[in-house]
RNA sequence: GCCCGGAUGGCGGAACGGUAGACGCUGAGGACUUAAAAUCCUCUGAUCGUAAGAUCGUGCGGGUUCGAGUCCCGCUCCGGGCACCA
């Protein structure tokens, strides 16, 4: 590598500047209650074997500016960074070779930091965190235990995404279009025991907690319809089996206009429903869609099918008959898995009814004669009573008839399930659970002052296995962290099961002393010296949790990482409460982002911390693709590191070519052209200050600058402020760049203005600002240096220039003193040479003046 | 299908309802140099015109307004999200 000009040695002065602020630790974060605080977070990274590349840094970058411009200002900023490091890349590498994960983690987190160090960031290094550490996931679970003790952690046994390539269950979130998001292989159902966290408990208040969030709205309305919250109600048919049906529906107003009930295949009630007639059918039909799989049957673009079960519900107002069918294009898991049929209000329940040829009854009426399905709400029609009635009020009075006769009731759904929180892998925190046997676990609840009652939930957590239930035993703090064990394989086992299942037995199987809250290996040694009632058998907990269970609540660990009391300290927690602002990618808007509101909301509900949402501010930063217009991708050969651009052009010129590229928010192309403008900015900013020979510039003097100069100067103040503070940089740097081409056009330039453009320019480009603050002869870093203000006054011009607008088409130009009339102005606008042409074609019918700005005559004739 | 974004020169992008194209890149010409690189200066939306200048121009079609890239209505295309949620 050779730099690109030999007098602007940018290699050696990032590398000094860089060894500066380690040495100053000048981006150390203090909980100095003197200041005020600002707390700017990125979302923390996966330390991958790939390393960083350009786009990444974007975030990083604009975190950075914020967080050196905050610090300028006054502010005690909070900028860390820290490792989202336990995940399956590790553990793929780790089966791949046979070495434990966190050798390769570790590797990874060293090459990652280094590289963030070169692009010049300054993070507060000594608070940095890493989920793969005992010290920091004994607080994960920790937290799972405060979640498990309030009845939000449990086990079912459920049907889950199984991915045999992968080994390990996945959330409904991480399988797209039936495969899995991560390297997408097939995946098929299961029932599988599980752990879930019952975010539908929070449903509401996650819900309604976005309202006061400063957040794109895009997100926003991405989480509301993620949460999926639907008001209506439950309505009961009876059938001519001996069972009822609940159905749930978001329009009773077309109760009248039900022809058929459908039950999902897995509802419980079909085999009581169906008749001797049709049970061959039923059968086979429901041996047809297990066969399906998940991406088969929900594919919308076949026909719907279903069958007849023979049986019939009554109409709950109308005692009509209706047949009830099974349909796979019901849910079991939305609602109550059976809906009431309504074609001619329905566009699904229309599709089947065409299939089967089952009546269509128009019970609603839109303003004009709409065809069939129609969907929307109307004016009730062949509804007995309740005709004439406008929907909304239909359906509340129609709910109220039910509930009065004991078979309607008003309720809420949502679209959002609990949330699956077991993973069967190794990389992960293991969950601080023993299983015992219900006998033994009644024991332990009876014993009075056991230690193991620190987490005991109200109502036991269970599962039953060959007619034998096991109930989960929480650790205590004491016996936190519980670390991950060594393994003999880093795989999992046949039929599903955790790699951790491949740990010593002296781990698996343990015995729990219920008085002392002692735990031992369970074997023969130990069996000899604790052969009394105190003792109890366990078999430990082999699943691990999501990777997610760390980035739920890492950044409340940068406020105290060394804590060993707390998850975080509440001195500190009380200064710097939530973060100002959070950066990361818009892809983490309903995963990431909804877990950690909901652990952080129950965390409020527990009193740990104080405010009910962690990011009150969030902003996307959009993509950087490649310079083919792709998204970077190693297979696309279309990566760019940053530390070979780094290397070429300098950190600050990589600092400022991303942040000039375009709106931040913005996907823009990567251009190695581009970056060549914002170097030679660098380059000409070097020259303006410094001579070949190495010595401050001459023309940086002590002399009064131009008033045209002060006016550029202040605007420039004025407009990077401004545009720091709403994380418009790109504008921000071309103000920048017109302030030097102005510079370069005076003879001289005072040491007062120079340094102030240095102050300006240092949170986008640090290095050189600082290096050139040096030599204009300060002794500290220009950070401390406060922010410039601008001055209004230098910006008032003696003369303002007038656009002359005819029939609003610009047309001439005149300059008046600032104190001129409205009436001077328009005698004069009237004599333009190049507007009184187009006047002279009509006459002037109006006359438009806005002051300081344009006039506009509109001619008519 | 539904819900969000977006569309401006050769390119990345600027524009409180008020001079469209700031700033940068590219390209052309010039200066310096033995030469090149680097640097500096001028020009660079289209059409017509020697020029002054005129006309057109912000995806398409309408509308509101003295004036629309910007606001409203109806489309087209591109990107992202959700996807039988009753």
């Amino acid at each position: 590598m050779h730099s690109r000009h030999s007098d602007y040695d940018f290699k050696t002065i990032e590398a000094r500047w860089q060894a500066y602020w380690e040495e100053h630790q000048t981006f150390r974060a203090t909980e100095d209650i003197a200041k005020p605080k600002y707390w700017v977070l990125d979302m923390f990274p996966y330390p991958s074997a790939a390393g960083l590349h350009v786009g990444h840094i974007e975030g990083y970058t604009a975190t950075d500016i914020i967080g050196r411009y905050k610090k300028a200002c006054g502010f005690n900023v909070l900028h860390p960074m820290g490792w989202d490091a336990f995940g399956l890349p590790a553990e793929q590498n780790a089966i791949a070779t046979g070495v434990h994960p966190s050798v390769n983690t570790q590797n990874n987190v060293d090459a990652f930091k280094k590289q963030m160090q070169r692009v010049g960031l300054g993070i507060d290094w000594s608070r940095e965190v890493n989920t793969t550490d005992p010290k920091f996931y004994r607080w994960t679970q920790w937290i799972f235990l405060q979640l498990f003790k309030r009845g939000l952690a449990c086990v079912s046994e459920q049907p889950v995404w199984w991915c045999s390539e992968l080994g390990t269950v996945l959330a409904n979130e991480e399988v797209i279009d039936g495969k899995s998001e991560r390297g997408h292989f097939p995946v098929e159902r299961r029932a599988l025991r599980q752990w879930v966290l019952k975010i539908t408990k929070y449903a509401d208040k996650l819900l309604k907690g976005l309202d006061n969030l400063e957040w794109p709205e895009a997100t926003k309305r991405q989480q509301q319809l993620w949460i999926g919250r639907s008001e209506g109600g439950l309505v009961t048919f009876k059938t001519s089996a001996n069972c009822d049906l609940t159905v749930f529906t978001t329009r009773p107003d077309t109760l009248f206009g039900v022809t058929f009930i459908a039950l999902a295949p897995e509802h419980p009630s079909v085999a009581m429903l169906t008749t001797e007639a049709q049970l061959e059918a039923v059968e086979s039909y429901k041996r047809e869609i297990a066969s399906k799989s998940d991406l088969e049957r929900t594919d919308l673009a076949k026909t719907k099918s279903g069958v007849f079960t023979g049986t019939y519900a009554v109409h709950p107002l109308t005692g009509a008959k209706i047949p009830i069918w099974v349909a796979d294009y019901v849910l079991m898991h939305h609602g109550t898995g059976a809906v009431m049929g309504v074609p001619a209000h329905d566009a699904r329940d229309f599709e089947f009814a065409q299939t089967y040829d089952l009546p269509v009854v128009r019970v609603i009426k839109g303003a004009n004669n709409e065809p069939l399905p129609f969907c929307n709400k109307g004016t009730l029609t062949a509804s007995e009573e309740f005709s004439g009635l406008s929907s909304d009020d239909a359906a509340k009075k129609i709910l109220i008839a039910l509930t009065a006769k004991g078979i309607g009731k008003t309720t809420v759904q949502y679209k959002i399930h609990d949330w699956l929180f077991s993973r069967q892998r190794y990389w992960g925190d293991p969950f601080p659970i023993v299983w015992v046997k219900k006998a033994d676990y009644e024991r332990l609840t009876a014993c009075k002052n056991s230690p193991f009652s620190e987490f005991l939930p109200e109502e036991p957590v269970s599962y039953e296995e060959k007619g034998e239930i096991f109930c989960a035993v929480p650790l205590t703090s004491k016996h936190l962290p519980l670390t991950l064990p060594q393994v003999s394989s880093y795989k999992p086992g046949e039929g599903a099961t955790a790699p951790l299942q491949n740990a010593d037995p002296s781990w698996l199987q343990v015995r729990l002393n219920i008085r002392t809250g002692e735990i031992r290996p369970n074997d023969e040694g130990s069996k000899s010296v604790s052969n009394n009632d105190d003792w109890i058998e366990g078999t430990r907990e082999t699943n691990t949790m999501p990777q997610w269970a760390g980035s739920c609540w890492y950044y409340l660990r940068y406020l105290s990482p060394n804590d060993v009391e707390k998850p975080v300290n509440a001195d500190a927690l009380k200064y710097w409460q939530t973060p100002d602002l959070y950066v990361g990618g818009a892809e983490h808007a309903v995963l990431h982002l909804l877990y950690a509101r909901f652990w952080h909301l129950f965390l409020h509900d527990c009193g740990f911390v104080s405010t009910p949402e962690p990011f009150p501010k969030l902003f996307h930063p959009g993509i950087i693709l490649g310079s083919d217009g792709n998204k970077m991708s190693k297979s696309l050969g279309n990566v760019v590191n940053p530390l070979d651009v780094a290397d070429e052009y300098s950190a600050d010129a990589l600092r400022l070519y991303e942040m000039f590229m375009g709106p931040l928010e913005a996907s823009k192309p990567w251009s190695t052209k581009n970056i060549e403008g914002v170097f030679r900015f660098l380059k000409k900013i070097w020259r303006l200050f410094v001579t070949v020979e190495g010595t401050l510039s001459e023309r940086i003097g002590g002399e009064r600058d131009s008033a045209a100069l002060e006016c550029l100067l202040n605007e420039t103040v004025q407009k990077v402020t401004e545009d720091i503070e709403n994380l418009r940089f790109n504008t921000a740097i071309s103000q920048l760049m017109i302030c030097l081409n102005g510079f370069q056009k005076g003879s001289h330039l005072s040491k007062t203005a120079a340094k102030t453009f240095l102050q300006l320019l240092a949170p986008f480009a640090p290095h050189i600002a600082e290096e050139l603050w040096e030599r204009c002869g300060e002794q500290s870093s220009i950070i401390d240096a406060g922010w410039p203000k601008a001055d209004p006054s230098k910006c008032i011009r003696d003369e303002l220039k007038i656009i002359i607008q005819v029939n609003g088409k610009l047309r001439d130009e005149i300059c008046v003193s600032t104190d001129a009339s409205k009436e001077d102005i328009l005698e004069r606008a009237k004599s333009a040479p190049r507007a009184v042409p187009f006047l002279a074609k009509g006459t002037i019918a109006k006359e438009i003046y806005v002051p300081g700005k344009l006039v506009n005559f509109v001619v008519k004739g």
